[in-house]
DNA sequence: ACTTTGACTTCGG
DNA sequence: TCCGAAGCCAAAG
């Protein structure tokens, strides 16, 4: 899944948002996926993504361990979010799937 | 094929 | 800064 494979690009150190990944694998819009293929999905780096604004989007104990285990690879919060202005880990161009231009018509 | 389901996002108040 | 409403979308059932 290119999802999971998004993720998984994820450097130590550094994080991204749902957002972000969903529009690095070519689904725009489609965040809330990629908290499903993270619910679901093993082996990956789930403590590397966060909310829009760097947001821990959990809840209990395992945005305790989120946090812990983000500081133990260096990743730096301030209060209750994360320093995105240097953690944020910007992917190498998205190929310009298809369905880009269509953000958000009005609201 | 249709409905439900999220570790979401953004806007307004 | 916090809260509610509405939008959004692929995967699971």
């Amino acid at each position: 899944m290119r999802i999971e494979a998004a993720i998984r690009r994820i450097p130590k150190g550094k994080v991204s948002t749902y957002g972000a990944i969903a529009r690095a694998a070519g689904f725009s819009g489609a965040a809330r996926q990629v908290a499903q293929v993270l619910h679901r999905g093993f082996h990956l780096p789930w403590q590397r993504v966060l909310g829009a604004g760097g947001e821990i989007k959990l809840g209990g104990d395992a945005a305790l361990e989120q946090r812990f285990r983000l500081e133990s690879e260096g990743v730096r919060f301030r209060g209750r979010r994360v320093d995105m202005k240097q953690c944020e880990y910007k992917f190498p161009l998205a190929r310009t799937t298809w369905k880009n231009s269509a953000r958000r018509a009005g609201h």
